[in-house]
RNA sequence: GGCCCGUUCGUCUAGGGGUUAGGACGCCAGGUUUUCAUCCUGGUAACAGGGGUUCGAUUCCCCUACGGGCUACCA
C-alpha cells in the first residue's frame, strides 16, 4: 500500500469538561499523527444546541494544551477545511442529507416525539421487545416510504416538521474493518433507520460526522468504542455516498473503566473516589458546581499523559515512563488494547512521583512559588533549592512540595502531643538544655560537626542518639516528621535552630 | 430483552501451542535511617468454566458464564 497522508481529527462535543477517557482518545489521535507526519484536526461537533455549555470549547482546547497536545486546525487556528465548528456548516450538511433522499437513500418522516414514545411504551408493555423504527416498523409509520407521494408534498408545504432518516437495507451482511478488534460483522436486519436530519434543521452526529470526515479528508477515525455500534451505518453511509473506496480506517478504543464496581469512568466518579476525572478544574457554570482536576491536584501534565497513554496502550518494552516525544515515537493503534481498564488512582500517584523526581531544583522552586507567596513567605534562591533537594523524594503530589518544607520558612506554632507524651523522658529536657549550649559554641555548623558534637555527648553521658534526635525534631518542626535531622540543623543555621530550641523547650512545658 | 465487543495476579499489563507464565502499582516482610517518607532486597498473587483441535493448549475453534458498550430528533 502506498503511505498517504495521514490525516486524524479529534472530534468533541462542547457540552461540559473533557473528562480523562475523552483526553486519552485526543492523546491517541495526537500520537498517531505526529508519529506518522499527519495532521490532527479540532472540529467541534455542536449540532446538539440543547446540550451545549457555554465556555466548554474553550475549556477542552485550554486543557488540551495543558497537556501538551495541540492541532494543526481547529476553529481558533483555522485551516483549509475550515469552519471547523458544525454548527457553523449547517448549508454543508444540507446539501448532502439532499443526495440521500434524491437516491432514495434517505427518507421524511413525520412522526411526532409522543407519537413514537408511545410506540415504546406499547413494545414495553407488550413483551420485552424494544420499539425501533426500521425495515418493519416504517411501513407502518408517517414518513415518505408509507405515504402516497402527493400526502407527503401536501404535508411538506404545509411545513410540517420533519426529521430525515436514514432507509436501512433489508438483510445485508456489513463487515466494518477495525485496526484493533478487526472485522465486525452486523446483520442491517438489526440496524435501525437513525436520523439523520433533525427536525431544527440541523444534522444528527452520523450524517455530520461522515461529511465532515470526508470533506475534511480524514484517513483514521480514532474513536471511543461506545461509537463501534454505530460504524456499521456510519459504512453504510459512505457507501450511499459513494465514498465506500476512500472511507477513513476505523480504531475504536476500549474504554475507561471506574475503579470500583462496574461501568465506564464518569464525571462524578472523581470526587466520589477521590481523584480528578478532568484535565484541569471545572466549575459547572448551571449548576455551580466545582469538579476537581488533575493540574489543581498537584499532577504534572507529562504525568497525565504517560498515565492515559498507558491505560489501554503498552510499548511492550519495560519502560514505563516516557516524554511526550518518546511516546510520539513508540506509539502505534496495534499495540493498543481489546479491552476496557479500570483506572488506578494509586498508580497515578506513583507515576507523578516519578515525574516530580525528575525535575529539577529549579524547576520544583519554580513549581513552589505560588505556595511561598500565598504564605508570604521571603527566602532566598538558594536556600529554596536546598529545602527542595532535601525533601523532593517525600513528594508525590505539588502541594506536598510545600507540606513537606513548611518548616524550613515558618517556626512550627504547636507540637504534636502524641509525639511528645512518646518519646519525652524525664531526662530530655536537661539533655537539651545542655546539648543546645555546646551547639551554641559551635564554630563550623555544619551537619558534620553537628553530628561529630551529638555523638560526643551521647559518648560521654550515655544517652542515646535517638534520645537526643527526636526531642530536637519534635522542637524543630513540631512533630516527628522530616528529612535528616543533621542537614534540617545545618540549613536553619545556628542561629534559627537555637532559637527553635529555646522557644520549643518553654511551649513544650504547657503540653 | 436485542445487537456488538471483550475476559492473564486485587489493578495496569507482557507473552504466546511445549515458559519456573515476565514487569509495574498495591500489599506483606526484611534492610538502610535519629523520625516520617524515599530508597534497596525479597515475598504474595493470574491464564473465567466446559467442550473440542493437537503428541501437547493459557495460547486456535465452539459453547456457557461474567464484564463492557449501544439500543434518543445526545454526542
Amino acid at each position: 500500500m502506498k503511505s498517504q497522508h495521514v490525516q486524524v481529527r479529534f472530534a468533541p462535543s462542547p457540552t461540559g469538561p473533557l473528562h480523562i477517557g475523552g483526553v486519552r482518545t485526543a492523546l491517541y489521535n495526537f500520537l498517531f499523527a505526529r508519529r506518522l507526519g499527519g495532521t490532527m484536526i479540532l472540529r467541534i461537533e455542536d449540532t446538539d444546541q440543547n446540550r451545549f455549555v457555554p465556555g466548554a470549547e474553550k475549556y477542552i482546547v485550554e486543557s488540551l494544551r495543558w497537556c501538551g497536545l495541540d492541532f494543526d486546525e481547529s476553529p481558533e487556528n483555522g485551516g483549509p477545511h475550515a469552519p471547523y465548528r458544525q454548527s457553523e456548516r449547517s448549508e454543508i450538511y444540507r446539501k448532502y442529507i439532499h443526495q440521500l433522499t434524491e437516491k432514495g437513500h434517505a427518507y421524511y418522516a413525520f412522526d411526532t416525539e409522543p407519537e413514537l414514545e408511545l410506540m415504546r411504551e406499547q413494545a414495553r408493555s407488550a413483551g420485552s421487545k424494544t420499539f425501533q423504527y426500521d425495515q418493519q416498523t416504517r411501513k407502518v409509520l408517517k414518513n415518505s416510504v408509507s405515504l402516497p407521494p402527493a400526502e407527503v408534498q401536501s404535508l411538506l408545504a404545509a411545513g410540517t416538521p420533519f426529521v430525515i432518516r436514514i432507509k436501512i437495507p433489508e438483510n445485508e451482511i456489513i463487515t466494518v474493518h477495525d485496526l484493533i478488534r478487526g472485522e465486525v460483522t452486523v446483520n442491517t436486519a438489526n440496524l435501525d433507520d437513525k436520523v439523520l436530519f433533525k427536525s431544527d434543521g440541523l444534522p444528527t452526529y452520523h450524517l455530520a460526522n461522515v461529511v465532515d470526515d470526508y470533506l475534511m479528508k480524514i484517513t483514521h477515525v480514532i474513536r471511543g468504542e461506545e461509537w463501534l455500534p454505530s460504524a456499521p451505518l456510519h459504512l453504510l453511509l459512505y457507501r450511499f455516498f459513494g465514498w465506500e473506496d476512500i472511507m477513513p480506517k476505523f480504531a475504536h478504543l476500549p474504554l475507561i473503566l471506574k475503579p470500583d464496581g462496574n461501568g465506564k469512568l464518569s464525571k462524578r466518579d472523581g470526587d466520589r473516589l477521590g481523584f480528578p476525572v478532568f484535565p484541569t478544574a471545572w466549575e459547572d457554570p448551571k449548576t455551580g458546581e466545582l469538579y476537581s482536576g488533575y493540574r489543581e491536584s498537584g499532577y504534572l501534565p507529562e504525568a497525565v499523559v504517560n498515565i492515559l497513554a498507558h491505560l489501554g496502550w503498552n510499548p511492550g518494552i519495560e519502560q514505563e515512563l516516557f516524554t511526550m516525544e518518546e511516546l510520539i515515537g513508540q506509539f502505534s493503534l496495534e499495540r493498543v488494547g481489546k479491552h476496557g481498564s479500570k483506572f488506578d488512582p494509586e498508580k497515578a500517584r506513583w507515576f507523578n512521583h516519578q515525574y516530580i523526581q525528575m525535575k529539577s531544583d529549579d524547576e520544583l522552586a519554580q513549581i513552589m512559588e505560588p505556595f511561598l507567596q500565598k504564605h508570604s513567605v521571603t527566602a532566598t534562591p538558594g536556600y529554596i533549592h536546598s529545602v527542595i533537594h532535601l525533601v523532593k523524594d517525600r513528594v508525590s503530589l505539588i502541594p506536598e512540595l510545600w507540606d513537606n518544607s513548611w518548616y524550613f520558612f515558618v517556626r512550627p506554632g504547636q507540637y504534636d502531643q502524641q509525639v511528645y507524651k512518646k518519646i519525652w523522658q524525664e531526662g530530655t529536657t536537661g539533655w537539651i538544655t545542655d546539648l543546645a549550649r555546646e551547639l551554641s559554641h559551635l564554630e563550623l555548623f555544619n551537619k558534620d560537626t553537628i553530628h561529630d558534637l551529638v555523638q560526643a555527648y551521647t559518648t560521654s553521658t550515655g544517652v542515646k542518639m535517638g534520645q537526643l534526635m527526636n526531642p530536637l525534631r519534635l522542637l524543630t518542626v513540631g512533630s516527628n516528621q522530616g528529612p535528616g535531622m543533621m542537614e534540617m540543623a545545618a540549613l536553619l543555621g545556628k542561629e534559627e535552630f537555637l532559637a527553635r530550641i529555646t522557644i520549643g523547650l518553654e511551649k513544650i512545658k504547657q503540653l
